[in-house]
DNA sequence: TGTTGACCTTCCCGTTAGTGGAAACATTAA
DNA sequence: TTAATGTTTCCACTAACGGGAAGGTCAACA
């Protein structure tokens, strides 16, 4: 199938199927005669398992890491854990500084009144 | 004061406060006879305040806009409320997404054995 | 057969908010 | 005088694509 069919198929744009390709994560099964990019159900299965741990925000680099492991018959469970545990953690450290953000911010704005007058906690603090 | 004085005294990278005068955000108050940029105070002000704006995940262009409220001896609290307020439901809409993303990852973490077989719930559930 | 329209290719530029480095000029201390 | 910083501009790079141009290909329809 031609490009727009696998980006179809696999849910994502097809500018991003052929970015994959053109950094080597994800490569086509091959090209026609008029070099068009061929795919198969195998590529189309590998953009689907990027786009999803895509949308855990692994990086792109963590995604061929994961690759390779998918790809490896002989992989051990082990390798894939740990991966997914270090992104894991990360998530969790992400989520403590939303939060302290949050409380923060969420003081200011409860204490501004927010009228007409200039007078304002948010601010004060910053400034 | 010189750029590398203005630049520790805000809490900023030297090349970042460059960077602020070449995108118009915090210019510098003029030029020495040798063409090095010269910091008042009043620009020092403006840096720390850019600087906890952006700690608080307010873009450059939010900033310009909080700075120019800032500036206007004139504004309302109301105005920068909004912006704050506004700031404050990204933050929240992002804690939901991470929260999701977190618990989803997690139970595949925990469904995982981690040991030397292959089978593994993660790498199932991607492909 | 011609041609229209949809699809494909590569290439380059833009995004955010800076960071790193190079070449050249200025200032300061020994 | 020389060496070590400090400063300037400019250019390239980051992550992960998106937009759009210029040109080649393919299928359908009159």
């Amino acid at each position: 199938m031609n490009i727009s069919q696998a980006a179809k198929m696999s849910g994502l744009p097809t500018k991003t199927v052929r970015y994959y390709a053109d950094i080597n994560l994800v490569q086509s099964q091959g090209r026609s005669k008029a070099g068009y990019r061929t795919y198969s159900e195998t590529e189309v299965r590998k953009l689907i398992f990027v786009r999803r741990a895509r949308e855990f925000d692994f990086t792109i680099e963590e995604c061929r890491e994961l690759l390779s492991l998918f790809e490896d018959r002989d992989r051990s469970s082990a390798d894939v854990k740990n991966l997914a545990t270090k992104r894991l953690k990360q998530i969790e450290k992400k989520q403590h500084e939303l939060q302290s953000l949050h409380d923060e911010l969420a003081h200011l704005v409860q204490a501004c009144r927010g009228d007409h007058r200039p007078d304002c906690p948010i601010i004060d603090y910053f400034g």
